[in-house]
DNA sequence: CTTTACGCCTGACGGC
DNA sequence: TGCCGTCAGGCGTAAA
């Protein structure tokens, strides 16, 4: 499932290999993803010179002289380059090759990815207009998140995975940041203080930034023709752990369901 | 406006 | 062994 740190890692691994080179063939092998893969894209991408792959939230902008093809990932989608002819595996809907000798293959089992193309700046596309900044960004503060929360009954959880509040806080790394932070998931995200969201934009950056450098170290497997990138090991404290104790010794994690998804916390560091 | 429910889809897993 | 039901989840959209 990749999160931002995944998609971040996929981005600084074709970037540089891809930069520069001109499209020399693109083959949609199956273009039922969530939304249907344009019937011109080869028409309108071949030919053209990549000039740089950028991000935004979780989209990752495939920039051109005259627009932008945007990949989304969804739960089950990766990117990586193989050498021309190498065998398609089950999956690989979308490659795009590059100078005849590098094919980008989009590899998604469950299809909730995304390829769409688009001519108009990324940010003025509907996918992209509402969304809220980076967790990297300044704007991104306690002081922010507090005066956006006001008289919000939400959970606090459901609150920081919204795309428009911050993007790139996905269900795992929200329940991960939330515990970091000491916050309950569940907590009315209006009924928070000012310096309990301090703790949680922290929380946050050092979940992202910490998955980030162990994607580092798989930055390799974007051209391995038999890799796939995988989840990185980031050390999980609750996601998927209930029933175990928490590292406080004080409590067993428990598992519950806010907005739809599963969420963990310890009872005991939680408040 | 905020909040909630749903559907898209396949693979993994557990029960029988 | 194999079949089948259930669950997981990003995120846009519809509905409440």
């Amino acid at each position: 499932m990749p999160e931002l740190p995944e998609v971040e890692t996929t981005r600084r691994g074709v970037g540089p290999l891809l930069e520069g080179r001109r499209v020399s063939a693109v083959n949609v092998r199956n273009p039922n993803l969530r939304q249907p893969v344009l019937a011109s894209l080869p028409q309108r991408l071949t030919g053209l010179t990549l000039r740089a792959v950028e991000r935004r939230a979780k989209y990752l902008l495939f920039r051109f002289d005259n627009g932008f093809l945007i990949v989304h990932l969804g739960m089950s989608g990766s990117l990586r380059i193989v050498e021309p002819r190498t065998a398609f595996r089950k999956h690989d809907h979308v490659e795009i090759t590059f100078d005849a000798t590098h094919c980008l293959r989009l590899h998604d089992p469950r299809r909730f990815g995304l390829m769409v193309w688009t001519e108009e700046p990324p940010k003025d596309h509907a996918l992209l207009r509402h969304l809220g900044p980076e967790p990297w960004d300044e704007q991104f503060s306690g002081a922010y998140l507090h005066a956006g929360a006001r008289r919000r009954q939400a959970a606090v959880k459901n609150y920081i995975m919204d795309s428009r509040i911050v993007v790139g806080v996905g269900n795992i790394y929200a329940s991960e940041s939330l515990y970091r932070a000491g916050v309950h998931p569940n907590r009315a995200a209006g009924r928070i203080s000012r310096t309990r969201y301090d703790a949680i934009v922290v929380a946050v950056r050092e979940v992202l930034e910490e998955a980030l450098e162990l994607g580092g170290t798989t930055l390799r497997d974007f051209v391995h023709s038999d890799g796939e990138p995988g989840y990185f090991r980031v050390r999980l404290r609750v996601y998927g752990r209930a029933g175990e104790p928490c590292e406080c010794q004080g409590g067993l994690i428990r598992q519950i369901v806010i907005g739809q998804r599963s969420s963990f916390y310890c009872p005991r560091c939680q408040r």
